[in-house]
DNA sequence: GTCCGATCTGTAAACGTTTGCATTCCAGGG
DNA sequence: CCCTGGAATGCAAACGTTTACAGATCGGAC
């Protein structure tokens, strides 16, 4: 018997009290004589005592634990988002629990069970999941505080950047050293699988380009996967053009390293033949001398969680927070020349 | 009294059995007629009933949750291990509990608390802890079926690679090519954080050259974090030499894609005056061109999942498995010539 | 001396399952 | 026809907490 851990009668009956006042005491709960408490906190430190989280959560409600759920994990926005949830939550005391919807048939089945996905956790950060693409506000699937990172979601707080507008600071960047034909490396719009990001700052894209008069072109703007080699087929379209573009624009930083390596393959020199910028920046993009837009996932991250923890406090969801996007200029665009 | 979820009382007064024949009937165990079965099936999909988690917990003592324990989940390794592992949990029906233990401090509370995370999980994956380095064997800490990802740990199902022999193979790759002086760009070794890795992978370094009887320059091995810009850092020293490497082995990609554009901005060519090996096989190592030993993280991460499965599953530990690590010729190494 | 309110403590009823044990029913062997 | 044993079901006791409610004690105001 001494072999199975404490439970809370262990303690009450070593401490001489209840089991109401060791619950008390041991939660700091008003009520107990400061002379019990010691003495239950004590004995429960003596015998090693933890309550079973299990009962507990049974009892009072509280699971003391986060949902957070993502397309997936092994890529760079949603394992960073990821990290910053975490350093907050593990300073509170909360768990994490994770889920993946990556599949358009993961979505379905994520979203069917949702109600179910609520009753183990206390609070919930969607990263990039585009709940709000099914039409109905987040109350309708989730029944606990939630925060949407990366989506504008009604019924929830947002942590968001404004993709159409980062994307028209890019192009306008490229504008502004005059450049005139600006090429668009997309990200892919999916079967079943909202979109948005692409869509927006495609949307940007067009928008730098008509505010000061310049054509908008389809043809300059090519799409792929979210990946190098994604971008690297892409753009191979762009280039065989006659009138190949001077610059282009990246959804991403990744891609951008696939369109450094395509330039370079084909003997474009980068940014003397071509000016290339990216949107995130990457871990590697400071080393690869990237051009891009800054997304700060880590502390969107953070933000996010201490959202929820507000939001589980009581507060009053706030109103969207848009996440600044700030233009780092390094090495891959130059003037036009 | 509608608006709250149903519970197993209400499935049982609706199909006019008892909760334990509801219970057994919902969990597919025997001595259930079949008539009554599909009743029971029929009215609990009716209201849309799912057992409590918490209670059930409780009742049974199984969790139905994994825990994946890492040093941080944002960067390349852990997140890509993490989503393989959570590839196979999420078909079985496993929640994953993740736990961060990235500082020191951080060690020793996870370690301190182990006994008590074990409470809230039925098997745990431990990806590049190196819990091994506190001398005892896993079950003096984790009282749960473990698998370890990274690291040899007795008392666990292992899953690793064989770092020094993979470094040696590295190295010996650059010594077929012709070259000679070969340097090594190491990770740090931590104060207060085990660090077998950065160790195993200098000893093959050594082995590599000692086997053929180059001598061991204590001068060409350098160490910086594991990052390019710590990588770039470390390689300047070797630059500056008089008789400066004409190749080098780096413990990561990382730190390769670094010691690339150091040798950029030096004006060295790659592989022309050096040649660059790196480790990982990294998203980004295709584009870059980087030679390099493959590390098929995600893989490993898919066979931890489904180890711990089997122990949970009562199957006995299987030996430590060795995860081959092939090389990958691309663009960076050269003979020497 | 009574009464009151605040502080402290204990009793026992939840919380919603799982499961050991007892019971009933029924078919088949003697 | 009795006995046996397995299948099907139910009863009720766990599982280990939290918490509503009821007492108990005590100092101070009247």
């Amino acid at each position: 018997m001494a072999s199975s851990r404490p439970t809370i009668k262990d303690i009450a009956r070593v401490a001489g009290v209840s089991v109401a006042t060791v619950s008390r005491a041991l939660r700091n709960l008003p009520y107990v004589a400061p002379a019990t408490r010691s003495r239950v906190v004590e004995v429960a430190a003596d015998l090693q005592y933890e309550a079973h989280p299990q009962a507990s959560r049974l009892a009072s409600g509280r699971t003391w634990t986060i949902g957070v759920v993502a397309p997936q994990f092994g890529t760079w926005f949603p394992s960073r988002a990821l990290d910053g949830v975490n350093s907050v939550f593990a300073e509170s005391g909360y768990d994490l629990l994770i889920a993946r919807m990556t599949t358009p048939w993961d979505r379905r089945r994520f979203l069917q069970e949702a109600r179910s996905f609520c009753r183990r956790v206390d609070g919930i950060v969607l990263i990039d999941t585009f709940v709000s693409a099914e039409g109905s506000s987040a109350d309708s699937f989730f029944d606990r505080p939630v925060v949407a990172l990366g989506e504008r979601l009604s019924g929830a707080s947002s942590i968001v950047i404004d993709n159409r507008l980062a994307a028209r600071r890019a192009v306008e960047h490229l504008i502004d050293l005059g450049h005139e034909r600006i090429g668009l490396v997309a990200g892919p719009q999916l079967e079943g699988v909202p979109t948005p990001v692409p869509e927006q700052r495609h949307l940007g894209y067009e928008e730098a380009l008509r505010a000061v008069g310049l054509p908008v072109n389809p043809e300059l703007a090519v799409s792929g996967e979210w990946s190098p080699a994604g971008a690297a087929a892409a753009l191979s379209s762009l280039l065989d053009r006659s009138d190949p573009p001077t610059a282009v624009f990246c959804m991403s930083d990744e891609m951008a390293f696939g369109v450094l390596q395509a330039a370079a393959r084909s003997g474009r020199a980068v940014p003397g033949d071509l000016s290339v910028i990216g949107f995130d920046d990457h871990d590697l993009a400071d080393v690869m001398g990237l051009t891009t837009m800054r997304q700060a996932v880590d502390e969107m991250g953070v933000r996010a969680a201490a959202t929820v923890l507000a939001l589980m406090d009581g507060k009053e969801p706030v109103s969207d927070i848009i996440w600044d996007v700030p233009l780092v200029v390094r090495e891959t665009t130059a003037s036009l020349g």
